[in-house]
DNA sequence: GATGAATGAGAATTCATTCAT
DNA sequence: GATGAATGAATTCTCATTCAT
C-alpha cells in the first residue's frame, strides 16, 4: 500500500553505491582497471550489470569517483591535524603521521591512484584535481620549510614531495615488508631542529 | 633474382623490429598501453599486422622487450660511468648525471615504464628483471653511502632510492618545466662532504 | 482519509493515461520509437517508470493505443462532415477540408503515425486496422468519384488517396512551409464540375 | 611465398561488401531497421560479426551506403533516358517509364528508403542528399510541366511529385497486387496532349 | 494508485590473433 | 618475409520489465 519513503531509497542507494565502489577498487587494485571487466564487478559485487549504470555513467565515472573518494579521505586526514600556530617541525610531524596513516588504512585506494597517475588514457579529469591538490600541498609545504634550517625552502619542497611520492610507490609496490614507520623517523630525523 | 645472404635477411629483420618497437613505444607513452590497438601499430610503421606477429609472440611479448630495452639501456649508461676506485661522492656524481640524462634523452620510454610500473596485469616478467636490478643498485648504493657520512648507509639507501624515483616521476608526468638539473644539484650538495 | 469514490479515482486514471500519451507521443514523434525509452517518457512525464505499467501492458501497447487514437479522431472528424445527400463535389470539398484540418492540427501524431507506417516491426496491429478504414475510405470515395466526372472512377480514388498520402507526406517531412492551403484548392478545381 | 595480389584482396572485398550490402538490405526492408541485430545480419551473410566492421564503421553507417546506392542508381536510371530535346509528354513518359521501373526491380531497396524516410534517428545525412536530388527532379520536372498545358505548372509539379510518392508508398506497402502499371497509365493520359 | 531499485537478455563494437596465399 | 581478410570471444552499455513496499 504504501511506498518506500524517500528515506528508505536513499538508504538503498547508498548501501549499493558503497558496495559498488569498494568491490571495484578492490578489483582495480588487484588486477587493474583495464583488466577488470564491468561484469567482474558485478559478479563480486552480487548484482547485475545493470544496476551499476543506476548509480555510475561508465566504468571510467566509477573509477573517477573512487579515486576522488580516495584524494578527498586523505585531504580531509592531513587537514584534520594541521594546526598553523604549532612549531614548523611539530607540524611537519603530524602532516607525516596523517599521510603515513593514510596511506596504511587505504592502501588499495592509493595502490590504484598511484597505478594510474600516470595513464592519460583514464586519468584527464582527476589530474586536474589532483594536480589543484598538490599545489596546495606545496604552498602549505613551503611556509613550514621557511620556519626551518633548510638551504633553500622553494628546492626543499619540491624535493620533499617527490621523496614521499617515492616512498608511497616503494611502499605499495614492492612486496614484502617496507619498513614505512622506521623510514618516517629518518627522514622526520633530518629536519628535527637542533 | 639472386637470393638475398643471410645477412641481408637478418639487416631487414633487424630494421623492421626496431621500426615496430620504436613506433609501438611512441604510441603506448602517449595514449597508453590498452589503448593502443596492433592495427594503430602496424598502420603507423607502415606494415601489415602480420608481420608484427613474425617479430613478437604478442603485443604483450612486443611492450616486454621494449621495457626490457629501456632498463638495458640505462643500466648500460650507468655501468659505463661505474669506478669503483673513485671517491665515493665522485661515484654518486657519475651516477646521478647518467640517471638523469638517461631519463631526459630516453623520456618516452620512461614514461612508458613508469605508467606500467605499478600494472600488475601486463608486467608479471619484466617486474621481476625490475626488481633485481633494482637490488643490484641498491648494494651498490650501500657500498658508497657506507663511505659517506650519513647516520644510517642502509635507511639512506633506501630513502635515496625512493627519492630519485619521486623525482623521475614527477619530472615525468609534471607537464611544464621541471628544473630537472638545478634538483639534481641541490641533492648532490647534501652528500658533499665537507 | 476519506476514500476516493470510484470516480474520483477514474478520473485520476484518465488524466494520467491522457498524461502519458501525450507525453509519449511528443518523444516518439520526435525522437523516435526505437530511441525513446520508457524512462525518459517518465521522466518528462513526470511520474514514475512502474505506474506506466499500470495503465499500459508495454510500450508497444503504449503506442498503439496513441495511434489508434489518433486514426480514431481523424475519421470522426470526417464522419462529422459527411452528408451522402450532398452533390459530390462538395462532400469532396467537406472532406479534404476536414482532412487537411486534422493534418494540421494533430501534425505530431501524423507525423508519428506515417515515421511509422511503414515499420512491421511495430506496427502488426494498428496496420489491420488502418488497412480497414483505408477501404471504408475508398468505398467512400467510390461513390464520389462515380457522381463526377471522371475517366475511370475506381483508378481514380486510388490516385487520389496516393495524392492525399503523398501530399501528407511531403508536408509533414520537409521543413519549411509547404503551401498546404493552396494545393488542397489545386487538387479541388481539378474536380470541379464545370 | 608470394602473398596475394592487391587485385585478388580487392576482388575479396568487394565481393563480401556486397555481399553485407545485400543480406543487410534484405533484413533491414523486412524487419525494420532496429529490429535487426548486427547479429542477425552476420549470420544470414555467412559471416563473423567483426567483418562487418572491417568494412562498416558501424551499423548506421552501413544503412547509410546502402540507401546512397539506392538513390544513385535511381538516378542514373532517370537520367539515361533524358533526353531534354524530346517532346515534353515523351520525356514525362519515359522518366516515369524509368521510375516505374526501377521501384519494380529495386522494390526491396525503396521499401526500406521509405519505411526509414521519416525517422530522424537514423537518416540525417541520407535525408540531405535526398531533399538535395528532390530539388533537382523538381526543376527538371517544372522545365516539362511548363511545356505541357497544366493550369500552374509551379503547383503541378509540387502535386506531381506527391503523387508519385503516394503511389509508391501504397505500391510498397500495401500487400496483393497493387496495378502500379495501369495507374501509370492513367496518370500519363492525364496529360496527354490532345 | 505509486515508486524506483533491481534484473537480465541482448545490443553494438573492439581487437588480438590466425592463416591462406 | 609479407599481406590483410577473417574470426570470435570479450567488452561496455541499454532498456523494457518486474516487484517489494
Amino acid at each position: 500500500m504504501s511506498p518506500k519513503s524517500e528515506d528508505q531509497f536513499e538508504a538503498i542507494r547508498q548501501k549499493s553505491m558503497t558496495n559498488i565502489k569498494e568491490t571495484a577498487m578492490e578489483l582495480f587494485a588487484h588486477n587493474g582497471y583495464h583488466s577488470t571487466s564491468i561484469s567482474k564487478i558485478a559478479k563480486e559485487a552480487g548484482i547485475s550489470k545493470g544496476l551499476m549504470y543506476n548509480y555510475f555513467d561508465s566504468k571510467k565515472a566509477l573509477l573517477q569517483e573512487i579515486l576522488l573518494d580516495t584524494i578527498e579521505v586523505t585531504e580531509a586526514a592531513v587537514m584534520e591535524v594541521m594546526r598553523p600556530e604549532d612549531p614548523p617541525y611539530e607540524q611537519l610531524q603530524k602532516i607525516m603521521d596523517a599521510l603515513f596513516e593514510s596511506i596504511q588504512s587505504d592502501i588499495h585506494h592509493w595502490k590504484l591512484l598511484t597505478a594510474l597517475a600516470a595513464q592519460k588514457d583514464v586519468m584527464t579529469d582527476v589530474q586536474e584535481i589532483a594536480l589543484e591538490k598538490q599545489k596546495e600541498f606545496m604552498e602549505t609545504g613551503l611556509k613550514i620549510f621557511s620556519q626551518l634550517d633548510v638551504a633553500d625552502p622553494e628546492m626543499e619542497v619540491m624535493v620533499f614531495g617527490a621523496l614521499l611520492d617515492g616512498i608511497f610507490l616503494h611502499y605499495l609496490n614492492f612486496p614484502g615488508d617496507y619498513p614505512l614507520e622506521a623510514v618516517k623517523q629518518y627522514i622526520l630525523k633530518k629536519y628535527e631542529p637542533k
